[in-house]
DNA sequence: GGTGTACAGTTGTTGTGACAATAATTGTGT
DNA sequence: ACACAATTATTGTCACAACAACTGTACACC
């Protein structure tokens, strides 16, 4: 066992992407047209109606050009408008269409189901300790 | 805390992410040429010699056709050598250079570092828990 | 010995990810 | 008012990620 701290990244990294494709073939077999971090996005703007793109790039943990292109794409997809700012021209608000609030809220059921499935068999203090371990490894990358 | 099992995933992703760009910055500061998952391939192949391309992908869990690009980028960069192989002509050998054999021994020492950095201040009880979680997580998802 | 089937690898397409460079606009100091 | 720095978003480039479609090879079976 004195490789547990070569396989921990490894496990941490299969997981998320085990998870990932869960979502994101469940979000398609149900009929959604759209990807787990479009969905991200748009969840974001409601939250936070007046948000940044760079604001929600550190919210959504993206790069700042990430956001610009999926922003793109869902503008392409009619799930949201641009508008600019009187105040700020340099900025552009960004408004979550009918169709997408819609859909948005027709995907919250399947997100709690999926993470219920997800997390069978692991209880609260397991969760508590992942997740404070999760919170010290992005210290110690950080600083 | 009825959040834990929303933000958990979220936290997942971020300290992953976190490390990562923590290693590859480590690998350009210090000169090397190459990314993460690059290294990895290479070190698949040191140790698995003859190992086809697919069962690489599940090692190091990538797509089929992501190990074939990565493996173009390899032999342009001079790391890596394709060879037919006689007995079965769908598959092929990959021969790493000695010039890469003697840069992944270079990042060795680097990798464990870094790993020694993120994972200060967690003990091995908790690294014993979150791997459990992960592999718990994997299984969930999978069925 | 041809035929179907499974397998190894490649290519195409779309979307994300990191980094650098560039507008375009605003804010600050003098 | 003007030069200069800071901020917001976009664009370019290269690498990876998931999925589907495809090529070429091996093997089994009749």
């Amino acid at each position: 066992m004195e490789k547990l701290n070569e396989i921990i990244f490894y496990n941490i990294d299969k997981s998320i992407r085990t998870y990932r494709v869960f979502a994101q073939k469940n979000l398609r077999t149900n009929g959604f047209k759209i990807t787990v971090d479009q969905w991200l996005v748009i969840k974001c703007i409601l939250e936070n109606p007046d948000i940044s793109q760079q604001e929600m790039g550190e919210i959504v943990f993206k790069d700042n050009a990430s956001i610009t292109r999926m922003i793109e794409l869902l503008v392409k997809a009619k799930y949201l408008v641009r508008k600019p700012y009187k105040k700020d021209r340099r900025r552009v608000k960004l408004v979550v269409t009918d169709e997408a609030i819609q859909m948005i809220s027709e995907i919250h059921e399947m997100a709690v189901t999926n993470r219920q499935k997800a997390l069978e068999n692991i209880s609260e203090e397991e969760m508590k300790v992942v997740n404070s371990v999760m919170n010290r490894i992005i210290g110690n990358c950080q600083s």
